[in-house]
DNA sequence: GTCTATAAATAGATAGAC
DNA sequence: GTCTATCTATTTATAGAC
């Protein structure tokens, strides 16, 4: 059912999410769903245009996971409880390959890749939605804790690829989870911005 | 005075920073030290033999770093103020290229590159470093503290190297600043590897 | 839409003259 | 130690038959 053009941005996203976008080639996803590499060519001009196809299609399922957590959970703190445990969801993947969205935007960041910031979206639509649960909880520095956040579930995962030390991430999550619940009341005395989260 | 070789494991190790390793070929570096790329093979016989001679040589300078840490600031707190700071300090190159530990971790892994535990050892050498700095503050968990804190730092490296956000810089490092500050009495009820740090 | 064949460029690596 | 010349494999990309 799935269309040609289809199954190679599906297989385009997971070799680049498993070996990175520089070595990543046609010939390796040509190999990988059967078809040739001249055929390749009648879907895709260029290896940027497949790049912005797997990003284009990476947002569609951030955005729609994140609809899903919406749903799942209707109270803002479990909404980031959610969030911080998409790091246990994904244990096996990010020991093996890291982060899709840090990694990728690590490596066009150096490649001075012009598709970077369609690559950074996906953060910002991270930060936006974690920006938004922060404010319903009644932070005024929402934006400032949404970007804390997403800061601290990054580390985790470079260290987590490094490393490859699952006690060291259910440490971690345990430590991020206690520090969603201490900051789930409105605004005490902590304020990300200039004191202690 | 500087050897071919030592040039080369220079220019190397500048070219790997700013487009990683995969995109670095032996042509950019023999062209920007202006030696033939013949000539090249005389010094290093294969590509990952100049990869190990780099991971070597920022080793080095790590542990020249990190001794020299010592010797500016002899109290345990200030040690770690002064691991926070490579972030300031480093700023711009943060912004361009990102980490370098953590960059070329992240390729590494990605690769699946019998090196990536070399490179890894540089996460190893700041890790033994800070626990120990967290130790002789009276912290029984100082390892989980040290890990703790090398993965904030390299959370902020990633989005500040996505993002390209000084402010967001600012903010973690102050943010950072203070987390350390809170800590250094000895262990009150704070505990990184189960409560809040 | 899919294929084979091929172009054009570049990669890592080697041989041998100087 | 450094060079030129060359090999071999792989890359992105194109042309054209079916």
């Amino acid at each position: 059912m799935s269309s040609t053009r289809t199954r190679i941005t599906e297989e385009a996203d997971a070799l680049i999410y498993r070996m990175g976008f520089a070595t990543t080639s046609f010939g390796d996803i040509a190999d990988e769903i059967g078809i040739s590499r001249g055929n390749f060519y009648h879907h895709f001009k260029t290896k940027d245009a497949i790049l912005a196809a797997v990003i284009e299609r990476r947002l569609a399922a951030t955005r729609a996971l994140l609809t899903l957590w919406e749903s799942e959970a209707p109270d803002p703190a479990g909404r980031i409880g959610r969030f911080i445990d998409i790091l246990r969801t994904n244990r096996s993947k990010i020991m093996q390959d890291g982060c899709p969205v840090g990694t990728l935007c690590s490596e066009l960041a150096k490649l001075d890749h012009p598709l970077l910031d369609q690559a950074a979206e996906a953060f910002t639509l991270f930060r936006v939605w974690l920006s938004a649960q922060f404010s319903a909880l009644g932070h005024p520095d929402a934006d400032c804790l949404a970007l804390h956040l997403l800061a601290r579930t990054q580390g985790i995962a470079v260290l987590l690829h490094s490393f490859r030390d699952p006690a060291f991430l259910e440490r971690e999550c345990a430590t991020l989870h206690h520090w969603c619940d201490t900051l789930a009341p409105p605004p005490r005395e902590n304020t990300a911005c200039s004191s202690s989260p």
